[in-house]
DNA sequence: CTCGGCCTGCTC
DNA sequence: GAGCAGGCCGAG
């Protein structure tokens, strides 16, 4: 489920609850999503810490303890949800915890996370600021930051000869980018995801940096996507879901220039394209176009 | 680099 | 019942 902009939300609903209380107590369910944690060592180093603070990298979250982290990835349908004692059965529609939380902090200040993942392809776990150092070092710049530039953006691409789709859902080279996010910028940016990395030329690399950084910062100001499963841990659903061009509308017409919107598989995943907008290799037609806006689909 | 596998639940 | 789903990792 969740991409850079739904994680960053549940970083800023967190950072607002979480630090400074401590976890007084806490429960594991289920040995998988902490592993090659045991259940005991995670409870073990968890227990009695202070969580200092909630930071994101990529799809990352880390709650820093006073020694430590508590790492967690929500792979497909991971959920983080934090409720106050009292509300504790009525944490949205859901009455936690159930048969897929997996973990739940008892923290201070009467406030309850749980930890939940239907499909576990999530994890969580406990890792020293050494291990966190060597799993972040692995991936590519946050699309955000600074770091994230045109000219390395385009070294990171030149010489490859897979799609466009792979490297942006390739985590070293930007980190953060999902499938939805990826089909969005493609699209926002006119390049087909077919199109292989060494092809690209200059102008459409510096379009898809601007759609990357345009799309992500326009999903987290609305709070991530809710196709099905994203909730923030206060339940909420996000907004971005409406302002999608072409992820989950195929057979619609393209919002630019009313081309029928096409899915096929390109690295293994759905994707979501107007071969209109998105001239590649095979299509060298440009798009059809109804106004003007032709470098500017957003 | 591409593929299958990891899981459950939902839609066709 | 098959196929598919927002992610990632390891095998070949």
């Amino acid at each position: 489920v969740p991409e850079l902009p739904e994680v960053e939300t549940i970083r800023r609903v967190l950072s607002e609850k979480l630090p400074g209380r401590r976890i007084l107590n806490l429960q594991t369910h289920h040995a998988k999503p902490l592993r090659p944690q045991s259940m005991a060592e995670f409870e073990k180093q968890a227990r009695g810490q202070r969580i200092v603070a909630v930071e994101r990298r990529a799809k990352y979250l880390f709650l820093r303890l006073e020694h430590g982290s508590l790492l967690v990835h929500l792979g497909m349908t991971g959920q983080l949800f934090a409720a106050p004692v009292v509300l504790r059965p009525a944490a949205g529609k859901l009455s936690l915890p159930d048969q897929h939380t997996h973990v739940i902090l008892f923290l201070s200040g009467g406030m309850i996370l749980y930890f939940r993942d239907i499909r576990r392809f999530g994890k969580i776990r406990w890792v020293t600021d050494e291990q966190m150092g060597e799993l972040l070092q692995r991936l590519g710049p946050e699309p955000l930051s600074s770091k994230f530039t045109v000219e390395g953006f385009r070294q990171a691409l030149t010489r490859r000869r897979t799609s466009i789709k792979a490297l942006l859902l390739n985590q070293a080279v930007v980190a953060g980018i999902g499938n939805i996010y990826a089909d969005e910028s493609l699209f926002r940016a006119g390049v087909a995801p077919q199109t292989r990395g060494a092809t690209l030329t200059l102008a459409q690399i510096s379009r898809l940096h601007t759609s990357i950084r345009r799309v992500l910062r326009e999903a987290i100001r609305h709070r991530g996507t809710t196709l099905s499963d994203y909730f923030d841990p206060e339940s909420r659903k996000g907004g971005f879901q409406a302002r999608l061009k072409v992820y989950g509308r195929e057979g619609e017409p393209c919002q630019v220039c009313r081309t029928l919107v096409r899915k096929d598989v390109t690295a293994q995943r759905g994707t979501h394209w107007c071969p209109a907008c998105q001239p590649g290799p095979k299509n060298k037609t440009g798009p059809r176009l109804l106004n003007k806006s032709r470098n500017n689909p957003a």
